[in-house]
RNA sequence: GUCGCCAUCGUCUAGCCUGGUCUAGGACACUGGCCUUUCACGCCGGCGACAGGGGUUCAAAUCCCCUUGGCGACGCCA
C-alpha cells in the first residue's frame, strides 16, 4: 500500500504555527515512507476565505521548504458531490432528515442538560419513515440530515498511531449532523469523502481533532471503506499554557513573522521538527535530509509542548531556541543561500552597491562570510555590517572615551604609521597583515591590545566584531587609510 | 459540567513499553572559567526535574490505584 497523507489547513489568513508542525510532519512521515504528500484547502467557510488568504498559506509552506506533490485541491469543488454521498446514505438508513429547528434542539439540549444528560438525539426524526422523510422534504420543510450512530452497546476502537489504543462506546457519540438545512455539507462528512476520494493512508492532525476521530470512523463504515490510520500530534501552547493563538499571542504564531524577522528556513525547520518529537539521540542540529532519515512518528510526544516567549521582549520574541537555532544555521548554511539574503537586507538600507555582485564580488562574499558567523539573523547585515558598506558609520563613544584617548598622546603618532606599513603591504592577507602589526608593536613598545582596539574603532567606530584583520581586509587599503586619518583629526587631535 | 488525554530541570526533551546499568542524560536560557590583542563561536564546569500520596516488588522515574494540576473535545465551525 502506498502511503499517501494530506494537510488540510482552512485558509485562516496566515499559517499558524501549529498548522505549519502538523504539515512538517506529513511531510517528513510522507519522504520517510517514500509516499505522496497532498495539500488540501479547506474552504468550505467561503465568506472567510480569499485568494490572499490561500497564498499566505502556500507561502508559508514554500518557504519552510514544505513541499507538495499534489494539489493544493479544493475543497470548495467537491461539496456538491459530498451532499449525494450524504442523501445515499439517508437512502441507505444509515442516516436521516433531522426536521427540528434550531429553537427546538437548543430546548432538547437545555431539558436534557437539566438532567445532565448529553443530547443524542430526536428520536422523532431518526425513527421517521423514510417516506414520511422524503413527503416532508418534498414540501419544502427544512432539514439538517444527520448520521445515524449505533444505538447498541458498542464502541469504536482505534489505534492512534501517537497515542496508542483509543475507545469510545457508541453512547458518548450523538447523532453528528452530516448536512446544514442550506444543503452544504459539515466538516465531518466533508474530510471523510475527500480522504476517501484522495486514498489517504494516514491521517496525521492535531490532537484537538481525536475526538472527531470515532465519528469519522462510523462515516467510513458506512461508506464501505476501510479507514486511513491516525496519528494525533500534540498541541503547541503559548508560555501561558493556553492554546496559541493569533488573537492572543500575536505575530509570534505565524509562520511568515520567522521569515520577516530574518530566519532561515532551515532554522525554522530544524526547530519545529523537535517540538513534540525527537529522534532519542543528542544531535539537535538536522539538515531536512537527516530529518527525512531519522524520523519516526510513533516516537511523537503525547503531551503538549510549550513555546516559550515573551511578548514585548524584541531578545525573545520567540522560543530562545528557536533564535539560537537560526544563528547555528546562519553559520552552517552554504554561503550561497546567505547572499542573497543580505543583498536584500543591504538593499533596504541603502546599502547595496551593483559592483558587489560584479567588480567586488570577491570582496562581498568575504564580507559576508565573515560577518555571518556572528549574526543572529539575517536582518542584522545592515546594522553590524554598516562600516564595512559606506563611510557614515557611529562612534562608540564610551569605548573612544576609556580605551583610545587614555593613550592618545602616542595612538596620534603610531595610528597613521602603522596605517600606511598596513596599506603598503603587498600581501594584504590574514597573515602578512597580524605580522606587520606584530613586528610595529615590539619596535615602538605599545601593547597590540591598544593598538588593536583603536585601529578598529578608527576603522569601524564598533569595539566588537570579527578579527581585526579581518576588519582591514575588508575596509581595504584606502579606507584604512582614510578612516586613520580622519580619526585622528577628529579624536586624536591636539 | 460531561467525556477524553497528558504529567521528568524555567523551556524543548532522553529514559518509561521490556523495573536494577538513573547519585536521572542532552539542548536552550542562566552562570563560573578557558580560548581570543575585541565580540561572538567553540571547549570545560556549575545551577536545575521524576507533581503529591498510596500500593506491587529484594528493587520504581519506569507497573497499578487515588489525588492534584494542565489541556482538549463537547456546533446546523473547521
Amino acid at each position: 500500500m502506498t502511503v499517501r497523507v494530506r494537510f488540510a489547513p482552512s485558509p485562516t489568513g496566515y499559517l499558524h504555527v501549529g498548522g505549519a508542525r502538523t504539515a512538517l510532519f506529513n511531510y517528513l512521515f510522507a519522504r520517510q515512507q517514500g509516499g505522496v504528500f497532498v495539500l488540501r484547502i479547506e474552504d468550505t467557510d467561503r465568506e472567510r476565505h480569499t485568494p490572499e488568504a490561500i497564498n499566505t498559506i502556500l507561502d508559508g509552506l514554500k518557504w519552510m521548504g514544505v513541499e507538495w506533490d499534489e494539489g493544493p485541491f479544493y475543497q470548495s469543488e467537491t461539496l456538491a458531490e459530498h451532499k449525494e454521498w450524504a442523501h445515499r446514505l439517508v437512502r441507505e438508513g444509515k442516516a436521516y432528515r433531522c426536521f427540528a429547528t434550531t429553537e427546538e434542539l437548543a430546548q432538547q439540549r437545555k431539558a436534557l442538560e437539566a438532567q445532565k444528560k448529553a443530547w443524542r438525539f430526536d428520536p422523532r426524526w431518526r425513527d421517521l419513515m423514510l417516506e414520511e422523510s422524503d413527503r416532508l422534504a418534498g414540501e419544502g420543510k427544512p432539514f439538517t440530515v444527520r448520521f445515524k450512530t449505533p444505538q447498541e452497546a458498542g464502541s469504536v476502537v482505534f489505534e492512534d498511531l501517537v497515542y496508542g489504543r483509543v475507545e469510545k462506546s457508541f453512547s458518548e457519540l450523538e447523532d453528528f449532523a452530516l448536512l446544514r438545512p442550506d444543503g452544504w455539507p459539515l466538516y465531518n462528512l466533508s474530510v471523510v469523502i475527500d480522504d476517501i476520494r484522495m486514498t489517504i493512508s494516514h491521517v496525521i492532525r492535531g490532537q484537538d481533532h481525536i475526538n472527531n476521530t470515532p465519528k469519522q470512523i462510523l462515516l467510513y463504515r458506512a461508506f464501505g471503506h476501510e479507514p486511513p490510520a491516525f496519528a494525533h500530534l500534540p498541541l503547541i501552547m503559548a508560555s501561558d499554557r493556553s492554546k496559541l493563538s493569533k488573537r492572543k499571542h500575536g505575530e509570534v504564531v505565524s509562520v511568515t513573522t520567522y521569515r520577516d524577522r530574518g530566519f532561515l528556513p532551515e532554522a525554522f525547520f530544524n526547530f519545529m521538527a523537535l517540538l513534540g518529537w525527537n529522534p532519542g539521540t543528542e544531535q539537535e542540529v538536522f539538515t531536512k535530509e537527516e530529518l527525512v532519515k531519522v524520523f519516526d512518528i510513533r516516537r511523537t510526544n503525547k503531551s503538549n509542548a510549550v513555546f516559550n516567549f515573551s511578548e514585548g521582549d524584541p531578545q525573545e520574541w520567540t522560543d530562545k531556541k528557536a533564535l539560537w537555532m537560526n544563528a547555528q544555521w546562519m553559520s552552517k548554511v552554504a554561503l550561497d543561500r546567505i547572499l542573497p539574503e543580505a543583498k536584500a537586507d543591504l538593499q533596504k538600507a541603502g546599502l547595496w552597491d551593483d559592483a558587489f555582485e560584479g567588480a567586488k564580488k570577491a570582496w562581498f562574499e568575504f564580507t559576508i562570510d565573515t560577518l555571518r558567523s556572528r549574526l543572529h539573523n539575517l536582518h542584522e547585515f545592515a546594522a553590524l555590517g554598516r562600516p564595512y558598506f559606506t563611510d557614515e558609520f557611529a562612534m562608540d563613544d564610551a569605548v573612544l572615551q576609556k580605551k583610545v584617548l587614555p593613550n592618545k598622546e602616542v595612538l596620534r603618532t603610531l595610528l597613521p604609521e602603522i596605517a600606511a606599513l598596513l596599506a603598503a603591504d603587498p600581501d594584504f592577507t590574514l597573515e602578512s597583515l597580524e605580522a606587520i602589526v606584530k613586528e610595529f608593536g615590539e619596535k615602538k613598545g605599545i601593547k597590540l591590545g591598544i593598538l588593536n582596539a583603536a585601529l578598529r574603532l578608527a576603522l569601524t567606530g564598533q569595539s566588537a566584531g570579527p578579527g581585526i584583520f579581518h576588519v582591514i581586509i575588508m575596509v581595504g587599503r584606502e579606507r584604512l587609510m582614510s578612516r586613520v586619518a580622519g580619526f585622528v583629526e577628529r579624536h586624536l587631535g591636539i
